[in-house]
DNA sequence: CGCTTCAGAATATGATCAAAAATCGGGCTG
DNA sequence: CAGCCCGATTTTTGATCATATTCTGAAGCG
């Protein structure tokens, strides 16, 4: 099941270790990001990473910054509010479309990543939590079978892990959005429907989380504005 | 005002040079590219070509065939009907909101760029059509400042603009859809909504085009189905 | 305070290695 | 005897690396 042990192309390692960096939130936004070091670190030659990042800016996830450096970008409130609206249009239609393909392993597959999401929140383990809730949510979109709009969420969940990752540093693991229970209940009764609401709902607790925290830094703390 | 005469780098170059390519029909669908092919026709080495053509890939504005080979995908019509959908949603909020921010000069622009796609209309030149129509949208989306719903316009495009560009080599330049003049006396009237129903009335006239045409492929010409 | 110089990083090139596809030849079968 | 299929060779293509060149940023000097 582990599928082929090494059979992917360096530039394709380099790509998805720095989309889970980012997705994870081991990058944190502003955090200057050079060819060079990254080629050291992955003890890579820097053509592969050279490409590996030449993808994730086509993608958002990282952009350039000004002179020669790329990092992860720092979104405004306004940005994440641009991210929102996608989601919001995106993510319940892949729900609603996953239910028609699904099987009840599937459902079961589910699960387990809820529990483990679960186990990841009661120990406080950020990044477990980020990894399983993306992949709850990938998991459950990728049954929709519908790559062009898996294309699209997968873009905006890039761009939104950085920011979420910001606001879980401050305030912890607690009061987590997590509907993923009425989600699988709603599976579970193959209610389309119940299913994209039940996520819609989950999409727009966190996004109204990060908003806020976002809403903060942009109002005092990092002088954003005049002076 | 043509800004940097020769400023930019030559994966860029390699990289817009391609996009047109596959924006306004150069490429069609189902035909091979190789990256030294591409590197000898524009006189480059084949390092920013291969960048590129991982952008476009990131995009879906190509696609891995099988194992060597990249090539500007064929879209079943199901596909296609996602596209549809994600632009449905994304576009008309791309409209309403760059009636915000419009300046007078800036309907001018837009008034030109529709003159000349009438023009290429007029002209039956179907490249001129699909680069005019594309930069009267773009133009105006730009205009909304909502830099992360453009990227995902643009990517919408990518994948959009074959398909366009098969259907019209089928059936001319003729019942093109055009509610452009709609949309600008809505923005004169600076009503954004009624710019938005206009764009939305636009875009559903051409996905009704490209959907009846691939949908006729599929049925019988291509044989797609069984046997 | 402005200009020049220096250093570091990114870009681009060419060569080299590996893999896959297409072609060609031989053997087998009808 | 002719046609077809299978396999090996050849050629094309892609991936990676090491290196040279250029550009940007910063520091030092006049």
């Amino acid at each position: 099941m582990t599928a082929e042990p090494v059979k992917l192309p360096e530039h394709e390692r380099a790509y998805r270790a720095l989309r889970e960096m980012v997705l994870y939130g081991e990058l944190a936004p502003g955090q200057p990001v050079t060819i060079q070091g990254l080629a050291d670190l992955a003890g890579l030659g820097m053509t592969p990473v050279r490409e590996a990042i030449r993808r994730l800016t086509s993608q958002g996830a990282l952009v350039f910054k000004g002179n020669r450096r790329v990092e992860v970008p720092e979104l405004t409130l306004a940005q994440y509010g641009e991210l929102a609206f996608a989601r919001r249009a995106v993510e319940p239609e892949l729900a609603r479309r996953a239910v028609e393909n699904m099987e009840k392993t599937d459902i079961s597959a589910l699960e387990e990543e809820d529990a483990a999401l679960d186990a990841a929140i009661a120990r406080g383990d950020v990044r477990g939590y980020l990894q399983h809730n993306h992949l709850f949510h990938a998991k459950l979109y990728a049954l929709s079978g519908a790559h062009v709009l898996i294309a699209i969420s997968e873009m905006l969940w890039l761009r939104s892990g950085p920011p979420l990752r910001v606001m879980l540093g401050r305030h912890g693991t607690a009061n987590l959005p997590d509907l993923h229970r009425e989600a699988l209940a709603a599976m579970r009764a193959g209610d389309a429907t119940a299913v994209a609401e039940a996520i819609l709902g989950d999409i727009e607790q966190g996004i109204a989380q990060v908003s806020r925290s976002l809403g903060a830094t942009e109002g005092g703390e990092t002088g954003q504005g005049l002076r």
